[in-house]
DNA sequence: CCTTGACCTTCCAATCGCTGGAAGCCCCAT
DNA sequence: ATGGGGCTTCCAGCGATTGGAAGGTCAAGG
């Protein structure tokens, strides 16, 4: 083999995990790894590239299932932009979701704990608040 | 029995769906409840309270652990506030590491689509980044 | 009294994206 | 040939639910 490496080896090229390359193959997200003879699987360029373009995905938030279609626009030369696009922004919509979300929870807190004199009195506004 | 619910009762009185509070039973977030004759769980006015205050405690997204100290404290008279405090704060800190990696994705994401045409033309900066 | 239907019980499985471990094979260097 | 690393598979667990299946119980109506 000219071009191939073991699954550490493309774990490093790629800086994601041998385990997790096995998992990605295993879901489907990645193809069917070619095999040496005793049952290695072997790894070129290319399926690198794959691998780090799924990990900078992941790195951005995106599930698996949305990679998984983004895999295929990448690949697909006769992709429309706007299909990616819609892809990008529906999941720019669920990360405004739960950043809202999370911080609602913090200002929350954040009014409690201004209001918690956190000493040692047992007197407290956050317990009052949990228990209402 | 005078003030016993069924965990159908209970779940509406608390908010907390009869399913979720098996689980918190089984985990041991909450005592065991008492049974029936026939092995019905059975709830009174007090464990709706600690029901709702879990569910609002969740609801301010503190995982499960937390909220079991949480409950103890409440339930402790000689807590200290401070000890509520810190635990709220630890949490304020945690949200905040979230919601600025939320962020993140979603300014990066934001440039990029931004960025991208969204026509029928395969060319898309998303993917290029992806890819890069 | 019997049936019906709504409730209750337990247990097992799936979600999402990994991560860890165990058991066993392969390859290379000493 | 022996050791140690890397490879293989499979199984299990994380957190916090949710769903379903299979079966027991209860109250009301015919």
């Amino acid at each position: 083999m000219k071009d191939g490496m073991t699954i550490g080896d493309a774990a490093k090229a790629s800086g994601v995990n041998a385990k997790l390359i096995r998992y990605y193959e295993s879901i489907g997200l990645i193809p069917e790894a070619g095999r040496t003879a005793s049952g290695y699987r072997v790894y070129n360029d290319r399926d690198v590239n794959v691998l780090r373009f799924v990990k900078r995905a992941r790195t951005l938030g995106f599930g698996i299932e949305r990679i998984q279609k983004l895999v295929g626009l990448w690949q697909d030369r006769s992709r429309c932009s706007s299909e990616v696009k819609r892809i990008a922004l529906q999941h720019i919509d669920e990360l405004e979701a739960k950043i809202a979300e999370l911080q609602a929870m913090r200002d929350t807190l954040h009014e409690l704990a201004d209001a918690c004199h956190g000493d040692e009195r047992p007197d407290c506004p956050i317990l009052k608040d949990l228990a209402s």
